[in-house]
DNA sequence: GTGTGAGTTGAAGTGCACTTCAACTCAAGG
DNA sequence: CCTTGAGTTGAAGTGCACTTCAACTCACAC
């Protein structure tokens, strides 16, 4: 059981390509030394970084939020449970948000083939929350641009 | 209340912008008669089918599995609210299996804030179902390759 | 020592879902 | 008529998350 990894064993262990490895250092997301002959040599604790990169990216979170993330651990150690914690906590929002706003659709996919809607008009499908409400007539459609709103951008993408 | 609408007013009924709707267009998801002018005139009827796209993708359908979906409709007819049930409903499995994934991994997070792992050694969240048992020593983590898993896959994009 | 599989790099390519651009035409009010 | 905002096109560009490629070097078993 060695103490550092090269980049097959890693990909290996955590199930990301090598290509993807390399990527994610070039992003500043994970880090490895160097042989003398220049090979990637991973320390153990980077599995526990990749690992928080999948899962975040299941939750529905960019590189670019996980890396910023990531740069929030302490560098003169190595994370402690408690670190990994505190990150993992900081995305329960979002993931409460995207539970809550998946089970809306499936009871209003429901009602709607209950009532055989789906037609912008008295739908919660199609105007959630009323926020469109009082802009004039006609109904519009469930999602604000997704320009206008990040969150249900990235899950759009 | 004209019976066609210019892309403009379709793009406000529906929120989706100009640029997407011609985007659709050229997928074949949607279609439009023309004018003398040759500008676009969309029958009322468009805005229920761009209503079942933007829903279909939150379900996290791809555009190119929405217009296999809305192929299925009868061309004959204006498609009734059965129709309309009938695709919805067939994105139920893909909503509840999505809802499912996110709920155990909200469920896991806790459980690992908990117990201050994500240590990709005994926590559910790096091997669910236990898929990869019993493939050899050391634990892996919670993905199969995306490749592997379209579901999966498209969830991470 | 030598072969072989694993690793290295930068640059370019991929797939998806769009957006932007330039150059142009249309439609409608004053 | 004329202006002006809305619409048209094909081609190219964007952002994200990677993958692929070619040309090369390393590490290790035999």
């Amino acid at each position: 059981m060695p103490d550092s990894l090269t980049i097959g064993e890693l990909s290996a262990r955590s199930g990301v390509a090598p290509s993807a490895l390399r990527y994610y250092e070039r992003l500043g997301l994970i880090r490895a030394d160097r042989t003398g002959g220049n090979q990637r040599r991973y320390a153990r604790a980077e599995l526990r970084r990749v690992a928080f990169i999948r899962i975040s990216q299941q939750v529905g979170v960019s590189l670019d939020e996980i890396r910023a993330a990531l740069d929030s651990l302490p560098e003169a150690r190595t994370p402690s449970p408690q670190d990994w914690a505190r990150l993992s906590a900081s995305w329960r929002n979002r993931l409460d948000e995207r539970i809550r706003l998946l089970t809306r659709l499936r009871d209003d996919l429901d009602g709607c083939i209950g009532c055989g809607c789906l037609s912008l008009q008295r739908c919660t499908l199609n105007n959630p929350e009323d926020t469109l409400a009082g802009e004039g007539p006609g109904a519009r459609l469930v999602l604000p641009r997704p320009t206008d709103d990040p969150t249900l951008a990235s899950s759009l993408n």
